[in-house]
DNA sequence: CCCAATTGAAACGGTACGTTTCGTTATGTA
DNA sequence: TACATAACGAAACGTACCGTTTCAATTGGG
């Protein structure tokens, strides 16, 4: 009943003058086990290494922080199939309401992305990183209006960048309130209301 | 030098067995001072506690936690005037835009609002008042688009509280971001393509 | 062969939360 | 006019977690 002793082979032990990727891969999955689990309330650093039998000063050595940690683990996620050319700005759209909801939804990568978000209000190193991955995302949202603009499709006096924007702060809204939508016919409405406006005026 | 014994009269003391209001107001005073001028990363119960010059303990007698404190806060700052009826909803949506923005940059109501968004994200109660005052803000936001269907102005098939989630995501990340928008220009660029795909066919 | 680098355990200093203890003060009721 | 009651501030406490330091054990590379 008492083993104040752990097992040697219970415990992983340095391989030498080099990283230990055993170690790397047990942090990473610990660090995405917990999020995925307990989400962003029961993550720590110290949580993390107890449960990757690993030592905080081995995860500081590796990780600036527990942002960087996070950021790591967030990129690591494979993204959804969130982008496609269908022809169609709408389609387009749903396509990628259906893909990131889904996504964060299902694997921790929503749970994380709340955390960042949140993170970023009070550490610069987080907020950066943030308006890095907002900038990028951005521009990919952007593309599909882009597109959409090229086909006459829509009117060409759009902002593009704005466009992206308000479907970003729609869908980071519904993350931070709680309120990933999964309904097909909901998320159709998303898509058609807000294309709607943009649509050049032939149309 | 040294005045180990603060002074009896440089001390704020009991007014027997009722709540101090001048107690009150200091804290919330001293909170706010924190705030606007430290910003969040600067907030916490212990500073406040000794800017106000009051115990922990009277704090935490009156207010649950950090986020009840914060948010009584920002409920006290009077709220800017984002609310009007112009009679054109993308005149309303303007003044909407410019005050909020104006309200969240000049006040620390954007630091606290940003706080508390971010504290929602780890804490239950913080997000328990987030959510009832995003229902709230979504219940007036979503007026200005209503009284447009009402007029004639917007076509009555839209889904009023989905272009008010818009607005709300917008604005919300644009707080999140430091992206706040000032320029008159660009917000009535906003404004109107926000509208525009809503509008009646007729028009 | 031995220096150098890695690893995990343990402990540390620091910050801040939220709580408890305590002596002081003044109100309101008996 | 007594006295129970309740609020007040100071100090200290327990908890949690951050990020760092110390230490002994391990192994690869020069």
């Amino acid at each position: 009943m008492s083993t104040p002793e752990p097992e040697p082979e219970d415990r992983r032990r340095s391989i030498g003058a080099r990283r230990s990727p055993e170690t790397e891969a047990a942090i990473l999955m610990a660090a995405e086990a917990i999020v995925t689990e307990a989400g962003i309330a029961g993550f720590s650093i110290e949580a993390v290494a107890k449960r990757a039998r690993a030592g905080k000063p081995t995860i500081y050595k590796w990780w600036p922080n527990k942002t960087a940690l996070l950021l790591d683990v967030y990129h690591r996620q494979k993204p959804a199939n969130v982008h496609s050319d269908t022809g169609s700005v709408e389609e387009d759209l749903l396509v990628f309401l259906t893909g990131i909801f889904a996504h964060w939804g299902d694997s921790g990568a929503g749970q994380i992305f709340r955390y960042v978000i949140a993170e970023a209000q009070r550490d610069a190193t987080a907020a950066a990183a943030l308006a890095e991955y907002a900038r990028e995302r951005r521009k990919q949202t952007g593309t599909i209006f882009a597109r959409g603009v090229e086909r006459g499709e829509l009117a060409d006096d759009i902002d593009v960048g704005l466009a992206a924007d308000m479907v970003a702060g729609f869908i980071w809204q519904r993350l931070l309130t709680e309120r990933l939508e999964r309904d097909p016919a909901r998320l159709r409405q998303v898509a058609r209301q807000m294309v709607r406006g943009l649509s050049a005026p032939g149309t």
